[in-house]
RNA sequence: UGGGGUGUCGCCAAGCGGUAAGGCACUGGAUUUUGAUUCCAGCAUUCGUAGGUUCGAAUCCUGCUACCCCAGCCA
């Protein structure tokens, strides 16, 4: 078996050995606001070696701090799991496993392995040491199994207010290793959890917790991310001294940075609690249901996870990758439409009638047949489209040049009417014989191609074109909701072709040569989010 | 000044002692009913750095250096 990176190495080694038989992972959300951009690598990573293994992946939720958690966020999980088409073999919650996770504490007392502390946050953290000097011991550290069994069940009862005592583990408080100090493996907290209710007023802590509910779901490897290194010892005691059956192994990889754009949950919690941008799915947040409002496949998503690799060092992916990604895959599969975002008129002079001309649906995919478009007198093109002064080699509408009308004709400038202030206010064009699309017997040679749209049969339609959020701007301090509204959403009035109703809401299309668009129909009006610019072959 | 990690092209990333894959980006050139797509070509004498071992090192050893993480009763 070709092994991918180095965790998929060291999975195939255990599994060469004897070490392991089924592989088991999970993909370990804490449901406290919407997945993004970062856990689809995560995602794609333990679905990814489970099913290369053989294996399972499970969904597990780890609820263990319920006054940051809500079931609208685990709802919203599933959904963009669904959304990236994976399917989990089980689902859990750390909430399913408090009564195992508090016995399991017990038993740490009976042996002699925890204790009840009285410390304050504020002591607990006084003689913890520094990075550099050794903690000292709690005075409370040397209780009886006895006084800590009766003190933990009366913790567990409701005798004590939130942060009046914690259990910790007993370890060690010279540890270099800040994480061994004696951590806390649970504290009072006195909160509605949303799925226990009332029912606790306990929790345990992530250390704690996790390591057992890996082990109840006989997890083989916890696929975590670095941060979590210096926490490998303290998951490993707690496997060891909790006395556990299936022993899992915790192994570390780098998250996922992506340039410009903004991943931290708190952050992002923010904005949409001050309602900067549309909720979690607006098109510009980097969250997965913002990328699949902006219209990403969610393949492209995945191939880009796949494609990053796995490695240890911290990184940060350009985000012209992943546009390359949901190109690619547009490109591939969406179906085509013209639509024009800057209109300008233009009429035909030597044509009177109107006829349907066939345009392919996807270039790329031929049998999904042609589709007709409506052609016209008048049409609108982009206004970029055309120069009245063009520069060196512009092949697109200008004085005395031709031009090809995508699936139409060929087309010669005529003349062009000028507003009062010397902007133009529409070009006349005509026909050129022979030149229709399919039939050129013209002879003429035309080396631009445009798009355009009828001005008898198209649908007004509202475009936003949706940038990035802006990862400087979080840096730089400044005033978000502000900046976003300026630099992150630009709307124009444009227009695009009748045929755009027949498109499913959902399907993708191309903006031709600007970029790629999503169809969204929000009542009456058809928005047009653009999903991320094609190469711009004019900037220079 | 403690501990844990990581340093291979602008960005990712293979490489696991035998003489630097691949992708993105970029640059040329060819085709093209959208200057897109497609295609072909170019793009690290060098692997953080200084030494050492070896016939031979990005790969082994030693020193140095840079960056990231850890002092929540968050995860």
């Amino acid at each position: 078996m070709i092994c991918e990176n180095f965790i998929e190495e060291i999975i195939e080694k255990e599994l060469s050995e004897g070490k392991v038989s089924a592989v088991q992972t999970r993909f370990p959300p804490e449901p406290n606001g919407y997945l993004h951009i970062g856990h689809a690598k995560s995602l794609c990573l333990n679905f990814g070696v489970a099913k290369k293994f053989g294996g399972k992946c499970n969904l597990f939720f780890d609820d263990t701090n319920p006054s940051k958690e809500k079931t609208e966020y685990v709802d919203a999980i599933k959904e963009d799991i669904k959304w990236l088409g994976f399917e989990w073999a089980e689902i859990h919650y750390a909430s399913d496993y408090f009564d195992v996770i508090y016995s399991l504490a017990e038993k740490l007392i009976l042996d002699g392995k925890a204790f009840v502390c009285d410390l304050s946050g504020d002591e607990i953290r006084a003689l913890r040491g520094t990075l550099t000097e050794p903690g000292k011991e709690s005075p409370y550290r040397n209780r009886t199994v006895e006084e800590n069994l009766k003190l933990f069940r009366e913790m567990r009862d409701g005798k004590y207010a939130d942060g009046e005592k914690v259990l910790r583990a007993k370890i060690d408080m010279k540890s270099p290793n800040i994480n061994m100090r004696d951590p806390v493996i649970y504290r009072v907290l006195h909160a509605e959890h949303h799925r226990t209710g009332n029912k606790w007023c306990i929790y345990p802590m992530y250390d704690f917790a996790h390591p057992i509910c890996d082990s109840m779901q006989k997890v083989t490897h916890s696929l975590c991310t670095l941060e979590f290194e210096d926490h490998r010892p303290l998951y490993n005691w707690t496997v060891e001294n909790t006395g556990v059956e299936h022993k899992p192994r915790q192994i570390e990889f780098a998250r996922l940075n992506v340039t410009n754009l903004v991943m931290s949950k708190r952050y992002l919690k923010k904005l949409v609690e001050e309602s900067s941008v549309d909720g979690w799915s607006d098109p510009r947040m980097p969250t997965l249901t913002g990328l699949r409002n902006r219209g990403v496949p969610s393949d492209a998503l995945k191939k880009f996870c796949d494609e990053i690799g796995v490695a240890k060092s911290n990184s940060e992916i350009e985000i012209s990758y992943l546009e390359h990604f949901i190109r690619d895959n547009l490109n591939q599969n969406a179906e085509r439409a013209m639509a024009v975002v800057e209109p300008l008129k233009v009429v035909i002079d030597n044509f009177d009638a109107s006829e349907e001309v066939e345009v392919e649906i996807n270039p790329n995919k031929p049998e999904l047949g042609k589709r007709n478009v409506l052609f016209t007198k008048e049409i609108y093109i982009e206004q970029s489209d055309f120069s009245l002064n063009p520069p060196p080699k512009y092949f697109r509408l200008k004085p005395d040049g031709v031009v090809r009308l995508k699936g139409a004709y060929i087309v010669k400038y005529e003349n062009a009417v000028l507003n009062d202030d010397g902007s133009v206010k529409e070009v006349h064009v005509s026909i050129v014989e022979n030149s229709k699309s399919g039939n050129d017997t013209s002879g003429v040679k035309c080396k631009g191609t445009i798009h355009w749209v009828s001005a008898e049969s198209f649908v007004p339609c509202e475009i936003r074109k949706y940038d990035y959020l802006l990862k400087d701007a979080e840096y730089q301090g400044q005033d978000f909701s502000e900046r976003i509204n300026e630099n992150s959403r630009t709307i124009y009035q444009g227009v695009c072709e009748k045929y755009i109703d027949s498109v499913e809401t959902g399907s993708c299309f191309q903006m031709l040569r600007t970029g790629y668009y999503k169809k969204m129909v929000d009542g009456e009006k058809i928005i047009l989010s653009e999903i991320v610019s094609l190469k711009d072959s004019f900037k220079k």
